[in-house]
DNA sequence: ATAGCTCGCCGAAAGGTTAT
DNA sequence: ATAACCTTTCGGCGAGCTAT
């Protein structure tokens, strides 16, 4: 590390364009790299709030992608449009001009669809991606792609590009917005939509709407589109909601039939003998079919917050025990 | 502890549009 | 015509909150 170039004879200097700062929601600036490989390293630096000088010095080992995330800058010296084209002080030339023979994109997060097969493919060759909830940082990273994209053509609200651009016009929006995210270009399209979509986070359904989602679960079926415009809603919220309204269920206090019923059914499905802790491959819409008077949801809730650990507990806790609770507290000892 | 609920994610697949 | 790109839909599932 320096605090010049002028001190570095021996560097050779070289302009990446693809690399950029952004700012997230918090003022944290953060340094994007090409992503050319799956796996992404991700270190953070905080800087002293006087730095003026930042000097960056980045190996692109095994082609990997890595972002850096700064915080405490005084005053960002980021451009109008939040992206500042920075210099890379390169003292390993094989290493980036490797680099740049390599491909330039990620195969993860730039094709536009990832089939089975493809996943397949990239993850024997050591491909990693990021699926499940999405964190904060991801979270901001998209938002300010999508801002940067949206200011960088001089426009107000990022849903004019998402819903109402013609595909043309819009040409590069997701594989511009997906920068710095190790994800399927196809999940940040989704993303994407959900997050744009204001007929998505409406709020509690009121007793009316109920009424009314039944009524048009009656005349409609399955067909969520249409359900959801005559709501408000969008097709994934009213599809949730039904799913919701199940209705030959028991409510109340488990039986111990109950109990005993989806005891076995889990394990059995879970492939595992009776007391060892179940930590996946059940799929409680089945077990739901057959503990018969149980919805999926009650299934599964009942299964991890109580019975899974009362069966794999060090100490059991029998049947007979089950029995002398209720009898003494009956008794009131 | 249980129910009720909101918000959200995923893969898969079918269907539509545009570029070459 | 074909490939590439984009959109929509569906079924399956989960985290995590609140009220009681």
């Amino acid at each position: 590390m320096s605090t010049g170039a002028e001190e570095e004879e021996a560097v050779t200097l070289e302009t990446v364009n693809s690399v950029t700062l952004t700012q997230d929601s918090d003022g944290s600036i953060i340094l994007h790299c090409p992503p050319n490989g799956g796996l992404s390293h991700t270190h953070t630096h905080t800087l002293p709030s006087d730095c003026l000088c930042l000097c960056v010095v980045i190996s692109f080992l095994n082609h990997e992608s890595f972002e850096v995330t700064m915080t405490a800058t005084a005053d960002s010296e980021l451009s109008e449009e939040g992206v500042a084209q920075i210099q890379i002080l390169q003292e390993d030339e094989d290493s980036l001009s490797s680099h740049q023979k390599t491909e330039e994109v990620s195969p993860v997060s730039q094709a536009w669809f990832t089939t089975k097969e493809d996943k397949d493919t990239l993850a024997n060759k050591g491909h990693k991606w990021k699926q499940g909830m999405w964190s904060k940082e991801e979270i901001d990273i998209l938002m300010n792609n999508i801002e940067r994209y949206v200011k960088g053509r001089g426009m107000e609200d990022p849903a004019e590009i998402i819903f109402e651009m013609s595909k043309e016009e819009r040409k590069d929006f997701y594989r511009s917005v997906a920068w710095g995210l190790n994800r399927p270009l196809f999940a940040v399209y989704r993303r994407v939509l959900r997050m744009y979509d204001n007929r998505n986070h409406v709020g509690k359904y009121t007793p009316e709407e109920i009424e009314k989602l039944k009524a048009l679960r009656q005349k409609h079926g399955n067909d969520w589109a249409t359900i959801g415009a005559a709501l408000g809603r969008s097709a994934s919220s009213v599809k949730d909601r039904c799913r919701l309204m199940k209705d030959t269920c028991n409510t109340g206090k488990w039986s111990e039939e109950e109990e005993r019923r989806l005891a076995e059914v889990v394990y059995e499905m879970a492939g595992v003998s009776p007391g060892v802790a179940v930590t996946g491959g059940v799929s409680w819409a089945s077990v739901a079919d057959q503990v018969r008077t149980r919805s999926e949801k009650q299934c599964r809730s009942k299964w991890l917050n109580y019975l899974n650990w009362k069966h794999s507990g060090g100490t059991e806790w029998t049947k007979e025990d089950d029995l002398n609770l209720i009898q003494f507290s009956c008794l009131g000892i």
